[in-house]
DNA sequence: TCTGGGGTCCTAGGACCC
DNA sequence: TCTGGGGTCCTAGGACCC
């Protein structure tokens, strides 16, 4: 007889306030003070630390709103340094494959775990994983355990929120009752999948917590709201169908785009902004080995103006695909003299590279491989040694402007610690001397 | 004054073909 | 004037994620 082979079980990590814990790393002095980072401009709150949640400052709030009512009650507020995160998160993942060779890194906060065929106790495991995590790079994390993805999504919203479970909880342990009576008291908000469009129409049906989406019948799911919710419901119910994906698909397109600290109106201040966008898409692209076949490039004034909305764009085919951002600026230069419309208040602005194909796949124009080519390669890898050396835009290409004055606020950013040695710390600053 | 920046997947509907 | 059915491909928009 066959011995039957053990049912998947997966693990999901996530660091807890990932961008404040990251800045806490450094500043041991805020360790018990509350903080907050901002997002690009300085706009809203993307991540904070639990205590601020007391105070009545919700994620995505404006900080502008909240600003004094915070700084009053000690509330120190971070711009977001994401070459600080992109390391930190590094070491996170790094520590992880000590425990299991297969992860998947899923975002700068969250890893899946494959931990099927672990012997012995899970729980203690996860813990083991989390001290860990904590001793090598001070970062605080929950592990949620289950057999599927979702369901260990879930598991770790709950050792998040629940203290009981100090940071680790694994559904794969639980009684199937024992499960369905915890699910009961989880939202169905919490479930990886529904956003509150669906939360609000499930609200409608009666389905209100995690265990009644369970049980729901996959098939009306399907009909109401298509196979993507159909999956979760299944997921649910503990069938692995989301597989773990250990390798980085290549993108399909590559996005650069950013609201200006200021309005700007002018057609050169927007050639300005256009050119860095495609600079900083055209270096990602390179990045990945891609060349694209198509650019696209945008510019908006604010919803928020009380103007009519505008919001131009147009995308334009390459005659062969490249990676080259001389090429790449140009096209968008091309479209945003087309775009272009005077007396706007513009807001932002970006460039999106589009039908991106790697360097096998790509195709030469009728005229193939030529010169130009070849020394536009050899520009383009020059340009990226020296940027990757001294910082995205020591070398530029000209109608980036010196130093526009449009670009975004980050009034409260951390030194780059970890990234730019012109900025790490005297051993006066770090201690306090 | 001040309101983020990336992505993915799915579906519906139109254009076009025979 | 009327006018079928089935297929593909593309795009826009809507939902979700972090």
């Amino acid at each position: 007889m066959l011995s039957q082979t053990s049912e998947t079980i997966h693990g999901h990590a996530d660091v807890n306030d990932m961008y404040c814990s990251c800045e806490r790393a450094l500043r041991p002095d805020l360790h018990k003070t509350p903080l907050v980072v901002l997002s690009n401009n300085d706009g809203c709150v993307i991540a904070q630390t639990k205590d601020i949640k007391d105070l009545g400052i919700e994620m995505a709030q404006p900080w502008f709103e909240v600003e004094e009512r915070a700084r009053a009650r000690g509330v120190v507020a971070f711009s977001s340094n994401y070459e600080l995160y992109a390391n930190f998160s590094n070491r996170f993942a790094d520590t992880l494959r000590e425990f299991t060779p297969r992860i998947e890194v899923y975002s700068i906060d969250e890893c899946f775990l494959d931990l099927t065929g672990i012997k012995g106790d899970l729980n203690a495991y996860g813990q083991l994983i989390k001290q860990t995590v904590r001793e090598w790079t001070t970062l605080p994390i929950c592990i949620g355990i289950g057999h599927s993805k979702t369901l260990a999504k879930l598991a770790n919203k709950v050792a998040k929120k629940r203290p009981q479970f100090q940071g680790v909880c694994d559904f794969t342990s639980m009684s199937r009752a024992e499960l369905d009576t915890l699910l009961e008291t989880v939202d169905v908000r919490s479930v990886w999948g529904v956003g509150h469009q669906y939360e609000a129409r499930l609200a409608k049906l009666g389905v209100l917590n995690a265990l009644r989406l369970k049980r729901a019948s996959p098939k009306r799911v399907r009909d109401e709201f298509g196979v993507v919710l159909e999956r979760t419901v299944r997921e649910l119910n503990g069938e692995s169908l989301l597989e773990l994906t250990e390798t980085v698909e290549p993108s399909k397109q590559v996005m650069s785009s950013r609201s200006f600290g200021e309005r700007v109106t002018t057609l050169s201040g927007l050639t300005e902004a256009i050119s860095m966008h495609a600079g900083i898409a055209s270096a990602r692209l390179r990045e990945q080995g891609l060349y694209a076949n198509a650019v696209h490039c945008f510019i908006q004034n604010s919803p928020f103006d009380k103007k009519p909305p505008y919001a131009p764009g147009l995308t334009v085919a390459l005659p062969s695909p490249t990676n080259s951002t001389l090429k790449i600026t140009n096209a968008a230069l091309y479209i945003l003299k087309k775009i272009y419309g005077p007396r706007v208040y513009y807001q932002k602005a970006g460039v999106m590279l589009l039908d991106l194909v790697p360097e096998q796949g790509r195709q030469l124009d009728m005229y193939g491989y030529s010169d130009d080519d070849s020394k536009s390669d050899a520009l383009m890898k020059a340009l990226d040694r020296i940027n990757g050396r001294y910082g995205r835009s020591t070398l530029r290409v000209a109608s980036e402007g010196i130093k526009p004055a449009w670009t975004m606020r980050r009034a409260f950013k951390s030194p780059n610690y970890t990234g730019n040695p012109s900025e790490f710390p005297t051993i006066g600053e770090r201690f306090n001397l």
